[in-house]
DNA sequence: TATTTGTATGAAATCGTTTACAATTAAATG
DNA sequence: CATTTAATTGTAAACGATTTCATACAAATA
């Protein structure tokens, strides 16, 4: 493959000519464009991005971190950011950490290294106190999940408020037992959930009960069928569930499923993240929609400013919970 | 950040010895060792991956081309990918084309840009011409979608076989009226599991009826609904179904349950793929699983195998039936 | 002790770009 | 036409690593 000194010579001009054309940075006669361009085309050259990055010293690469690529939660994020980043001149590079400590410094380092500018993480494992620790000198974005005392900046949306409305919603419809299938509350949204659960129950004068709140190691399937058995075999059993994600959601339908309970007839349920599968079982799922790809595009958008050295603010964007047959009656 | 001369200075050497200490490639005396150690410890230094990459003229990242990110069939193959690649000091760059053709030159662009050392790709509508193109040059490893005619290497399974088992499944169930959704007959792995599903037919004399065969454009949910509304619509109704995935036979279900159709009593559905949704569906689907995390494994063994100038062939892998309640009676 | 052999280190070239600075040429002005 | 100004182009030094080749020194041999 030709480079730029070869390029230079058949087109009769020196190297430092070649690269002003390519990145037509200052000005150019317009013959000798047209004689760079030939020579280009007939050594069918393409610049080096190896040299290219090294001189610039960037990559044009960012970091995305998530912990398990079979989560659909995360696509419609992903394609945000993609489509944002490429429209920006970057590209990026699909991390997954499996809440492994281990690949996690892989990544770190590959900013460390120059491999990459930056990280836009959408990990809740991951290791704040070292991620703190490479913002200092590098841009990191959090999506989704955050880091409430910290600087970084984040998008996320109201978790509280949202777990709110879904509450509303099923106290609204007559229900008065209803049961939290939460995941590990190490997580902050989970927390956040939780506290708009609580909250509601309190507004409209509904006693907490801790049976109701069921907590799941993981986000998998067999979490949430596992937390309906539990919910199910409680002597007084509640009567509708939010769980606070739609793969939960979908586990805990099929249990109702199983057990052949009607769904909303006798137990409504209702989900989190709107995962195009939510509007495939049976019944279709009432979930809450977060703006994923609007959050994509401003967790890029926050990312690629603060390369540039612009100043950026954590942004909050707007939920919208989507009412379905899982809790129509 | 500090580069490889200061650390050679704080060491008191010269910057050959900190890359061998770095590489341990040729014979360093314990002692200056332990100084380089040291000063890489105090200044604590990364080495850059550009200006390694840029002398060694290798980038260590792998493309990974996939039509798009929420299509679940593909995350264990990835995971297969990723897990080898990353063992092998390789890391792995996902590439979503989105069936765009400048996308998919952005791509390309790249291995020839240095910036990346190879591709597995698993679209299907990849332009192929252009494919062939770069692997006179480049390193190229197709996976589960393969170009009969042409030399590039690639692991899939063998779909007439599969499509031929499923048929086989139902006919022995007692089903003569079987239909067969399947998508877009451009696609390799479409034409073979046609053939697959004519094949049975013929075996077992059964007719073949051109209105049982449906293709969609996409493997959305929406597709298979589609499809399966239609077939319904016919004078005589088939009483079973293949769909040549799991997406669309997801679909198909939905349908059937929207119709109060009883699956398996009245129809019988098949899919492709094993997803893990396939799974939680009411009833739980019947499906062809694939090896994916063996065939991502084997793609990317035989890409760094042709990064290292060593010789590779093409490889089949086994598939296998699992037989769940949609078509159990 | 003189000579050979082997090991440990350093100097400098190299990978392929970009860019500050200098130098040349062309255009504009009086 | 001479002089100033502006527009093009070239030279050479970076960027940060690796590696060939040469050199210095220590150990082994005669």
């Amino acid at each position: 493959m030709a480079n730029i000194h070869e390029v230079a010579k058949q087109a009769g001009v020196s190297s430092a000519t070649v690269s002003r054309v390519l990145n037509n940075t200052s000005s150019v006669t317009e013959r000798t464009r047209q004689k760079v361009d030939q020579a280009i085309k007939e050594l069918n050259y393409e610049p080096s991005m190896l040299g290219r990055n090294l001189r610039n010293s960037e990559s044009r690469l960012l970091l995305v971190l998530i912990p398990n690529f079979s989560n659909p939660y995360y696509t419609e994020i992903i394609n945000g950011i993609e489509d944002f980043s490429v429209e920006r001149g970057y590209n990026i590079l699909l991390c997954e950490t499996d809440s492994n400590p281990t690949r996690e410094n892989t990544f770190f380092n590959m900013v460390k290294n120059k491999l990459a500018d930056g990280i836009i993480s959408m990990d809740p494992t991951i290791n704040m106190a070292k991620l703190q620790e490479l913002a200092k000198k590098h841009s990191i974005v959090l999506c989704s999940e955050y880091d409430e005392l910290e600087r970084i900046p984040y998008v996320a949306i109201d978790n509280e408020v949202a777990a709110y409305k879904v509450m509303k919603h099923l106290i609204r419809l007559g229900h008065e037992n209803i049961a939290l299938i939460n995941s590990d509350e190490k997580f902050l949204y989970a927390r956040q959930r939780r506290k708009g659960y609580e909250r509601a129950l309190e507004e409209f004068d509904l006693p907490l009960r801790q049976e109701y709140i069921y907590n799941t190691n993981n986000l998998d399937f067999q979490d949430g069928a596992q937390a309906m058995r539990k919910l199910l075999q409680l002597d007084e059993t509640p009567t509708a569930a939010f769980a606070v994600s739609d793969t939960l959601a979908i586990g805990a339908l099929k249990e109702l499923n199983v057990k052949g309970m009607n769904v909303p007839g006798e137990f409504a349920l209702v989900g989190f993240d709107n995962i195009s599968f939510s509007n495939m079982t049976n019944p279709t799922l009432t979930t809450v929609a977060q703006p994923m790809y609007q959050m994509g595009i401003a967790a890029a958008n926050m990312l690629i400013d603060q390369l540039q050295g612009k100043p950026v603010d954590s942004v909050m964007l707007d939920h919208e919970l989507i009412i379905r047959e899982s809790t129509l009656n």
